[in-house]
DNA sequence: AATAATCAATCAAACGTTTGTTTAACTTTA
DNA sequence: TAAAGTTAAACAAACGTTTGATTGATTATT
């Protein structure tokens, strides 16, 4: 049975963006209960009187907002006018896009993964990670069905790789930029350039892991 | 001119010791000082008395162990017993093994770029990347000439590749070993399980990114 | 229709802890 | 005995959270 998505008010809503706005800049520690009563334009007791305290309003902005994390495969698996090599360019395509459009979120998650002790964000965390390992595994052996993909790959080492990269442009596109000289161009024509870039390098990766034998 | 590395007593690179520990489990607004002279046991004052302030003990951290980051290519450069595809391979090796061996430095690390405002610590990160990023330019750069590798290659692309999935794998090593079932594995063999994967599984990707045509 | 009661929302202020840092007294070392 | 090392205690500031009063709108009672 799918978990009922909380309902959240305006008001509740700008403190959660406000709140993850916050934690993606300086982490959940680095940020204060006033600070995000600040961004949001509230009083600081409204925080515990939506959400009971700090740790909550972090689970609330997961609630919120990890929904656009997770790959969906459904459709894709169902279409029958494209390759498996095509239907896993269209997942990179929607992971990077996803990605890149929720930057602060994921952010957030890159910094919660590091956390070792294990809290309700970690259980979240790793419930998605599982979920989106396993819609992808469905497509690879798909693919390895119909012998378009080779046998024996680690789908899990696979999807490090594919995170991995992501995560680390995120993490320093501002060092890309330099390296790139590209300080000039305005930034959401650098959002695009990124964007664009990681796609075609990742399934270009993707197609050698898949297809080629080692 | 090469900065003059600081000597630190041995009390001193206890209490290093300690807070890269802890800044590694816990992010640095997560770690007090009294936290970490709890585990160097030693007194509060003394991390004033020695470094100043927290925020200079990060920075000492990173003076003391940073140098294990820095990849080194110069004999490889000399070195005409291998070829530019060898090179490149011993340089993955030499840089899994640093990731793996330095893990609680590299998390601190991946949490350090996460922060957006300059201090002194992201200086001193975006140097060593720098540093890195030029290392392996030269290398790719003799194996373009001798027309081993292809002309047109994103060595920053490929080396947000390299980090990224060393940094992802360090990230999510738990989520790694439960998906592959090597719970009962003890963990040196499991270090060692991962470094060997890593390792096949870059040199793979490098070869593939560095020699095949798109 | 007028009045009383109830309610969630909001606020400034205060709560008790914990924070990083400093002080001043004491001990060890050279 | 002067300097360096070490300590418990104290410091102000910041922290997450709670309190108690006030608001304004809604519901119930007369």
């Amino acid at each position: 049975m799918e978990k009922t998505a909380t309902e959240f008010t305006d008001k509740q809503l700008a403190i959660i963006d406000a709140a993850q706005k916050l934690f993606a800049e300086s982490g959940f520690d680095g940020t204060s209960v006033r600070d995000i009563a600040h961004e949001a334009g509230i009083n600081v007791a409204m925080i515990s009187y939506y959400f009971g305290s700090k740790e909550k309003l972090m689970e609330a902005v997961f609630e919120q907002k990890a929904n656009h994390t997770r790959i969906k495969v459904e459709n894709l698996l169902q279409n029958e006018n494209l390759s498996p090599l095509e239907k896993v360019n269209v997942l990179i395509d929607d992971y990077v896009d996803k990605f890149i459009a929720q930057q602060e979120f994921h952010r957030i998650m890159i910094r919660e993964q590091l956390i070792e002790k294990n809290n309700a964000v970690a259980t979240l965390i790793y419930e998605l990670k599982k979920r989106n390992q396993d819609s992808i595994k469905k497509l690879i052996h798909e693919g390895q069905k119909g012998g378009a993909f080779k046998k024996n790959i680690d789908i899990v080492l696979m999807m490090t790789t594919l995170v991995g990269t992501v995560s680390q442009m995120i993490t320093s596109q501002r060092f890309y930029r330099e390296m790139n000289h590209l300080e000039e161009m305005p930034e959401p024509e650098f959002q695009k350039y990124i964007r664009k870039k990681l796609s075609a390098h990742l399934k270009n990766l993707f197609k050698v892991i898949l297809t080629y034998e080692a």
